[in-house]
Order: structure tokens, then sequence, then C-alpha cells
DNA sequence: CTCGAAAATTGCACGTCATGCATCGATGCA
DNA sequence: TGCATCGATGCATGACGTGCAATTTTCGAG
């Protein structure tokens, strides 16, 4: 399946590199001082080359949110298929988040000048998610149910993230969240009063 | 309340020109061959002085969504008290889409260089959305119930508002769609299994 | 191994974007 | 009327993003 060559594999190197040392030089100057000049430096690679990989510098820099998601996704597909969606989203969740990069996360996600492109990022991998969610029950991915599924939980878990990664944490405290919103989600709004 | 002067009747009157130009050269154009420079010599004032009232051309042209959104969350609060969130939030909707301009929402939501910003004026309103929510059930902005009820739901009414807008549909349909999806929120998304 | 096609890298030019700064002018108030 | 504040504008500047053409690298067939 999907056999690489060397081509291949350099050019997924290149990419690494240039997301790495974007979020490096965002670590060490600030997301707003890195300029793709810097990027393409630290790299040892022509600016002009830079664009042929990234569209912006902003799309390099939430690259790693990019790759989470697919993981995400990934995760979710391996579930067995018995196991109920919600149930399914929130075991992939677990298994994702426990081998994340905190800190590289939470810079991004700090990072007012990133939040379109993060955004973005998440509302392109909803289609994904809703094609998944289809599949599993059976369903046309242009139904209305997976493709609401997909945005809501995503959405949610954004948001569970995002609060976590404000008040220092530990993961216990990340999976306990997750788990509480996905339950709200799937219990009902109405019902989750607390 | 808040009594403006004509200095501030005109900076809004120019924001709005500004905005309205903006979208009648998208409409003309395409929304990817507007320039600032366009934008400006349409109003007639400077480009410089564009960048005064918008920090970027995406802005400008997505501050109709902004008006909308501001427009539901208003509503929202117009609602009385003792109604359930989710059904006062329908409600809402359902008077704001009923008075919206279906023309230049399309255009912007079709435009994928507007997705970005887009996505990102919804994020900062969630956050007024959410205060609204506690508003109403005595609850701190800071629990998290108000802030997942007021993102996923704002998400759910996107993936409707784009769906419909999308297929060539009369009002009818995406207020029945809208409450269609706010009843799979409220009843729960495990539960709404078609 | 060699060679030619395909693909990736790079430099260059160009138009656009966005901001800081200084200045000028208009507005509103005492 | 005179002054103080706020908005509008021009200018300069650095960064962004893309099309194009030349150059180098990689890959596979012979």
């Amino acid at each position: 399946m999907t056999v690489v060559g060397r081509r291949e594999r350099k050019k997924l190197a290149t990419r690494a590199a240039l997301r790495d040392a974007a979020l490096r030089l965002a670590l060490r100057h600030g997301v707003e001082h890195v300029t793709v000049e810097q990027i393409a430096a630290e790299t040892d690679i022509a600016v002009r080359t830079f664009f042929n990989y990234f569209s912006s510098k902003e799309e390099a820099m939430v690259a790693a949110v990019a790759a989470e998601a697919d993981a995400l996704i990934a995760a979710f597909r391996d579930r067995p298929r018995e196991e109920p969606v919600l149930r399914a989203l929130r075991e992939a969740v677990a298994r994702v988040i426990a081998v994340s990069d905190t800190d590289a996360l939470r810079l991004i996600v700090r990072a007012p000048s990133l939040l379109p492109q993060r955004l973005a990022v998440y509302a392109t991998r909803e289609k994904a998610l809703a094609e998944a969610i289809a599949d599993r029950l059976g369903l046309s991915p242009d139904d209305l149910y997976p493709a609401v599924c997909a945005a809501t939980a995503l959405t949610a878990m954004r948001v569970v993230l995002e609060r976590w990664l404000d008040r220092p944490a530990d993961h216990a405290a990340l999976r306990e969240q997750t788990e509480e919103v996905i339950g709200l989600l799937a219990a009902g709004l109405e019902r989750g009063l607390p």
C-alpha cells in the first residue's frame, strides 16, 4: 500500500523540517516575529521553495495541528465497527492526546494570528471525519447526521482542548474533561444541565 | 443609551460603505480578484484609511457575517428567560435568517479564501454567546456547559447554513433543517440516529 | 552505466498587503 | 474664537505570495 520512493520520502522530510523550524523559531522569538525568510534560512532552503510546500507561514505553523487531526481520524477508523460512534471518538481522542506535543499545541492555540488557519484546518478535517462516520454507520456522506456529528464533536473537543491548555493540568484531567463533553453530546445538551 | 454623535455616525457609515463596496466588487469580479485599492477607490477614501477600519480585505468581506452573528446573539438575549436555551436559540436563528441577505451570504460562504476569517468570526462570537447562555442559566461564563453549548450550537447552525446555501431551497427548508439539528443536539447525538 | 524524461529547487520580477510615522484637517467643546 | 482631540491621508518600508524560466536533481529504461 502506497509504496513511497526516496523522492516522496525526501519531500516528507523537507516538509517536516520546515514545520519544525517554524515552530522552533516561533517558540524562540514569538509567533508574530517569525518571517518566511527566517524559516527558509533555518532549514537551508530557498524562500521560493518554502512556498512549494506551504502557501503561507501560518499554514506551516498549524501543520502540527493538521497532523494531529489526521491521526485522530485514522484512530477513529481503527476502532471496532460495533462500537458506537461517540465512544469510538472518545477512545480515538484519548489515544491521540496521549502522544501529543503539548508545548507546541499550546504555542499554536494561544497565538491569535494562527486562529483563522487553525480553524480552517479543523473545518477541512470535518469532511473527512464525516465520511468516516458515514462509513461506520452505513450512511451516505451527504446525509445530515454524519456532517453534524463530525462538526459538533470536533468543536466540542476543540473547546475542551483550548480550556485545558489555558490552565496547567495533567493528561488525566484532559481525558476526564473529554469524556464529560462527549457524554454531554451523547445524552443531549438539554439533559446535561448542571 | 449610548448616544452617538455625528462623529461616531460617520465612522459607522464609512465602515458600512467599505463593507458594501467590498461585497459589490466581489460579486462583480470574484472574491479573489478584489484588491484593497479597488475597495478604497470605490468608496472614495485613501487606501491607508481602509486599514483604519479593517485590518485586512478579508475582514471587510466577512463583516456581514459578523453582523449577523451579533444579531443572533442579541435576538437570543431578547428571548424570554423561562424558555429553554436551545429553544431560545432556535427562535433567535429563525428571526435572524428571515431578514438575511442570502446572496451576500452565499458569496462569502462559497469563497475558500474567506473560510479562515469567517470561522474566526464565529469563534469570537462563541464567547459572547457563551456569556449570554451563562447569564440565562445563572452560571459562570467560565463553566464548561455554556462554552460547549455555545460552540456546538453555532457549529451545528454553520453546517446547516452551508448545506442549505449549496442547494437551491427556500427559507422554510432552512428553518426546518435548523429545527432538526437543534433537536438533534437537544436529544443527544446518540439518540438521533436515523 | 548512461542518457533522457520528469520533477524539484532556485532566482527574479512583480503586484499586493499591512503597518509605523508624521502631517494636515475637521470636529466638538469651553 | 481658540484650542484640543480625533480622524484622514501620504509616504516609506518590509513582508507576502505567485508566475515564469532556468538549473539541478532524481528516477527509470535501455
